[in-house]
DNA sequence: GTATTATTGCAACACAGTCGCATTAATTGT
DNA sequence: ACAATTAATGCGACTGTGTTGCAATAATAC
């Protein structure tokens, strides 16, 4: 795993991650955070964190890359074959249990699938 | 519908999407058509066909929406539940004839699901 | 405590996409 | 065929997400 310091900056963004059920945008962590923590190393810190199998993520809507903590991912391979789904009126992002099957096609070799439920959530609905 | 002037730059657009099997993006057509069109234009042309439900979006890796002439849509319902592919070597994008089954949820209604398959196409993988 | 070097902050940048506004050109009515 | 209407276009400026080079700072190893 890259060499992680263990830095204020570090922490803030863990615990962001763990205090919430939701997938967290970089957006949303500046929203969160202190103010004075700099735009790039939010940047930084998920890709990092990213290439350590410590998050991943995926694409939402509008263009908005979305982070989760792992549970089954390793830095040898991202196992996140779970479905993730985006409230249409509040944009809230959560990872799902349901499992996705990699399906097999003839002209493709199919690396991973991505698969991004959209509609409304609990809350928006009433 | 939309209205819809026949111009030089909606033809073009079209041709564009007539002469080929990929998915399309705003960054693609720029390549392919004369230099002449503008950038502004071709997203205004990708968006009102949307509107009239002439092509389908969806988005693909690296933050860009693609764009494919629709078969079974229509204005009232974009009725695209297929999977798309993309080459992460070539980038190309393709839409599947694979449909896609919106899955039931307990907590949130589902109204739309996006499959995005990545992987290597026939011509890269050799 | 000092040296090493990862991390940070800053400013500038790259890129996808949008918007207001004046100009151009496709259509409509005569 | 011509004028009036207004959709479509081109342009420039802008927004928002994300990236990068570089100098300053701070976490770790010795």
């Amino acid at each position: 795993m890259g060499v992680h310091r263990k830095t204020r900056n570090l922490e803030l963004v863990l615990d962001a991650f763990r205090n919430t059920q939701e997938a967290l945008s970089a957006q949303l962590l500046m929203q969160r955070l202190p103010a004075d923590v700099n735009r790039s190393t939010i940047y930084r810190l998920l890709d990092r964190l990213e290439d350590d199998g410590v998050v991943h993520s995926f694409l939402a809507s509008e263009n908005v890359k979305f982070y989760a903590l792992c549970k089954e991912c390793t830095q040898s391979g991202h196992v996140h074959s779970h479905a993730h789904f985006q409230c249409t009126s509040c944009s809230q992002v959560v990872c799902l249990e349901q499992q996705v099957t990699v399906p097999t096609l003839n002209q493709y070799r199919v690396d991973e699938a991505q698969v991004l439920l959209k509609g409304q959530c609990a809350t928006c609905m009433r």
